[in-house]
DNA sequence: TCTGGGGTCCTAGGACCC
DNA sequence: TCTGGGGTCCTAGGACCC
């Protein structure tokens, strides 16, 4: 059987989900900020047509957010992931093998289906607008790389109204790969792009029939695999089930940069008391740990980048453990006399954390160490995040490494005392 | 004079994604 | 004054081994 692939697509999913709980933003140009209000990360359609490109330092766009009235607001993450989860909710009831592509995106195996494709994705847009209030565009085709480009086209197409099938008819195949630009190929980044620009290929269409050597040699198997997508052959199946990350990462900027270590190791322990939340949400352990700092990558001068990573003797996901061995490594790499806008924790070479034989000692060390993060966790989870830490995430009201947030909206969702009030 | 070759593991860096 | 965070995969090169 043809595979075929549909990609959802949450049309400026951060403003959207900001829309659903305040209908008073609907047509007015809208932007959400990324950490410490420091970039715009999604724009509204009538923000990003008043010039605010993705990405944008705010401080850049001051007087265009004055004079046109725009609407800003802190990201909240909380919100949005619980707003994700409904759509992805929506969409196993249009296809039983859904793949979470990111917080959204997904990608449906639609290859069973008889009928009309086009029709079933109008539905599957109707349904989750109608269900969730966020609005998607639904790309159709044989690969994932062609579903990508139908989806891009869809939600830019007046005619096309959100739902694109191309797997219909090999001329409209042909005219949607003609207007799509090199740059707006899933896997074409800046790199590749300069590159097949500068051997004269500029649309899909010329890179779908381009000779394969050309494209090997300098893009590898990636390339390689791309360009097959493009001719119709899928390399890249749906990815499902439980899917296990590689590594965890916690990383965050400064928004006032800090030089000593007291207030830096303090962020640190509370980056790897996040991470190992993370660990044991996921059920895995780390067997390796890395820790870096760095001072401002724009600043010119006095300039620091450092990593410490240390192999662990047993694999663990308690807090405490990670905190004193986060620790050790932050000794090494700190420097006096710098300015640090930025420290991150990094955990590595991930096992499940039930079947670890290790000795004697460990067995005895693990079980004491679960059922005390099991506690932290189930109190957590229910009085709020950091309702109990680590007193070495600092105790004092200002911790100076925190993260801000201006002009954060309220969790609508996932908070009790936050949920949306009617008059 | 003539100085191998292949495999594996690890790491760093590049490129890309949302 | 003010510039995010968290990932993946691939490749090249070095170390090491036989």
């Amino acid at each position: 059987m043809a595979p075929v692939f549909a990609l959802v697509d949450c049309n400026n999913f951060y403003v959207s989900c900001e829309r659903v709980f305040n209908p008073g933003l609907a047509g007015k140009p809208v932007v959400v900020l990324s950490n410490n209000d420091g970039c715009v990360i999604a724009r509204s359609n009538e923000a990003k047509a008043i010039g605010i490109k993705m990405g944008v330092p705010l401080f850049m766009v001051r007087d265009l957010i004055k004079t046109h009235h725009v609407h800003v607001y802190s990201s909240n993450y909380a919100l949005y992931g619980d707003m994700s989860r409904r759509v992805i909710e929506v969409l196993m009831q249009f296809s039983p093998d859904v793949e979470i592509y990111s917080i959204d995106e997904a990608f449906l195996d639609l290859a069973g289906f008889n009928g009309n494709l086009a029709d079933y994705g109008r539905s599957i847009r109707a349904t989750v607008l109608t269900w969730t209030g966020i609005p998607v565009s639904v790309g159709i085709a044989g690969t994932k790389t062609l579903a990508k480009i139908a989806g891009h086209i869809a939600k830019k197409s007046k005619k096309a109204d959100g739902v694109l099938d191309l797997t219909t008819s090999s001329y409209q195949r042909d005219a949607a790969l003609a207007i799509t630009d090199v740059e707006e190929i899933w896997g074409v980044g800046r790199g590749y792009a300069g590159f097949l620009r500068s051997v004269g290929i500029k649309n899909a269409l010329e890179l779908r029939d381009a000779p394969e050597n050309l494209i090997k040699k300098r893009m590898g198997i990636t390339g390689l695999r791309i360009l097959r997508e493009l001719r119709g052959v899928s390399c890249y199946p749906l990815e499902q089930g439980p899917h296990s990350p590689q590594e965890i990462t916690v990383s965050r900027s400064f928004k006032h940069p800090l030089a000593d270590a007291a207030d830096l190791s303090e962020a640190v322990a509370a980056y790897t008391s996040r991470g190992a939340e993370k660990l044991r949400q996921e059920h895995l352990e780390a067997n390796v740990l890395a820790v870096f700092l760095l001072t401002d990558p724009y600043g010119k001068k006095d300039r620091y980048f450092n990593m410490k990573t240390v192999r662990l003797p047993f694999a663990t996901n308690d807090t405490g453990e990670l905190i004193g061995y986060a620790h050790s490594s932050f000794d090494e790499i700190y420097r006096k006399g710098f300015l640090y806008k930025k420290a991150g924790v990094i955990f590595r070479e991930l096992s499940p954390d039930n079947c670890t034989q290790t000795s004697l000692f460990a067995d005895h060390r693990k079980e004491k160490s679960g059922k005390i993060m099991e506690a932290f966790d189930s109190i957590n989870s229910r009085f709020g995040r950091d309702s109990i830490r680590y007193a070495a995430t600092g105790t004092a009201g200002d911790r100076k490494w925190k993260t801000v947030f201006q002009w954060r909206s309220p969790s609508y969702t996932t908070d009790w005392n936050q949920l949306p009030k009617v008059s």
